[in-house]
RNA sequence: GGACGGGUGGCGGAGCGGCCAAUCGCACCAGACUGUAAAUCUGGCGGACUGAGUCCUACGUGGGUUCAAAUCCUACCCCGUCCA
């Protein structure tokens, strides 16, 4: 039985929603999860995501291997019990890692050689490995040990990556398969990932043969590493129908609210982006206006809330003002106030999106939110 | 009263005859950030002209030496330390 079901479609849109079942609860799509990559959503708790309605988000296999380790999650009885999260986790394998940390590793057919950003010392990741980690820590969406390709790539280097990525989906699965004779495993999903950077016919060949091999969902990668908008639209649109219609589609890394009104609108389900939480850091504040930079002496004396238009607890209690002074002044209280919102901005876009499906008004709202 | 040391851009603080509109840090002003090596990174920051650039005003104040001074001399005004 799959673990995905559609609820709604769109009519004049491949747009479409649904449930998603996990071991730690059942989904609702399209979601868009925040990014815990080491196991926390940078500067917020468990308890203000719960109560912002955050079913899952993703955290990241290469991190955690390295800290704290396969022994400490085991120990804390897994994940979850880790990390105190009694709801959904996706947990990357390490793929973005492959390109965010090109310089610390050496691919070979058989694996990837590693040099821990942390100390130095050395790591061999198998697609096995990866995925038998995933499954051991209690992950309930497992990811296929992929090669996230950077942008440009060549044609040449983008076809013999692909291959590599579906040689690694097929090695993962059959890890998988064992596992999923175990009494955990028999409840987790594994999801494959379709390269071939910004060539459709890559892209084409790389979706029908992940597709051949077979998972509980299909993930779009390689997407926002610098390709013009118009290439990832170009590829989500392109690739999409060529997943199957009743699976989970998943669009890696993406990204920006309106990037995801545009995913959605051609059938993509998930999403997960550091943009809120990171740029939340950094000061800047995603309202139904447009961005705004919190840092900026326009807010020095403003009064108002960062969006008119939102009922968050920082938006409630919170002015432009105060949080502009807290940026200035370095206090950890302005990153996570912008943090929160922004992570409750993105999730009350996908609630706006799943509503508006389902009333058959998904362009209308679209149309609404593209023009503020 | 005397002896030293010092007064540099919003602040701290380099420079001690030409390469100085003046290193650097902070503050300030902007920009970036898309499966997180990120509470990070970039750029700007005397004035005028849109600008590579050109000109103007500037290193306590006034005078001087020099082709050329933030840098040397001199008087004065402040500040600090010590001695009486």
């Amino acid at each position: 039985m799959s673990a995905f079901t559609i609820e709604k479609k769109c009519a004049g849109t491949k747009a479409r929603t649904g449930v998603l079942k996990t071991a730690h609860g059942n989904i609702k799509t399209p979601v868009f999860m925040p990014v815990a990559t080491q196991g926390s959503v940078k500067t917020m708790s468990g308890e203000e995501l719960r109560s912002m309605g955050v079913d899952l988000f993703v955290s990241n296999a290469y991190h955690l291997y390295l800290r704290p380790g396969e022994d400490v999650i085991r120990s804390a009885g897994g994940l979850h019990g880790f990390v105190s999260w009694d709801r959904g986790i996706l947990t990357d394998s390490g793929g973005f890692q492959l390109y965010s940390l090109a310089g610390l590793r050496k691919i070979k057919s058989d694996g990837v050689h590693f040099q821990s950003h942390i100390d130095g010392s050395s790591h061999f990741f198998t697609p096995e490995s990866v995925t038998g980690f995933q499954a051991a820590i209690g992950s309930d969406i497992i990811m296929c040990l992929d090669e996230c390709v950077p942008y440009p790539a060549t044609r040449e280097y983008a076809e013999e990556s692909m291959k590599l990525t579906l040689e690694w989906a097929l090695r993962c699965r059959n890890k998988f398969e064992e596992i999923k004779g175990q009494e955990q495993g028999s409840r987790q999903l594994l999801f494959g990932i379709v390269q071939g950077s910004t060539y459709l016919d890559l892209r084409r060949e790389s979706a029908a043969r992940t597709v051949d091999t077979g998972f509980d969902g299909y993930a779009l990668g390689g997407l926002s590493v610098g390709e013009p908008r118009e290439n990832t639209f170009e590829i989500v649109r392109e690739i999409t129908p060529a997943l199957p219609e009743n699976s989970v589609r998943y669009a890696m890394g993406v990204g920006t609210p309106e990037e995801l009104w545009e995913c959605v609108e051609n059938g993509i389900d998930i999403f997960d982006c550091v943009l809120p939480t990171r740029n939340g850091r950094n000061g800047q504040a995603i309202t139904s206006q447009g961005k705004i930079n919190i840092k900026n002496s326009e807010h020095k004396k403003d009064m108002s809330p960062l969006d008119d238009d939102c009922v968050c607890t920082v938006c409630k209690g919170y002015s432009r003002a105060y949080i502009h002074h807290l940026f200035h002044s370095g206090e950890i209280l302005g990153m996570r106030l912008l943090s929160l919102h922004n992570v409750y901005f993105m999730l009350k876009s996908m609630d706006a999106m799943r509503r508006s499906i389902a009333d058959g008004t998904f362009l209308q709202e679209k149309k609404k939110f593209l023009n503020k």
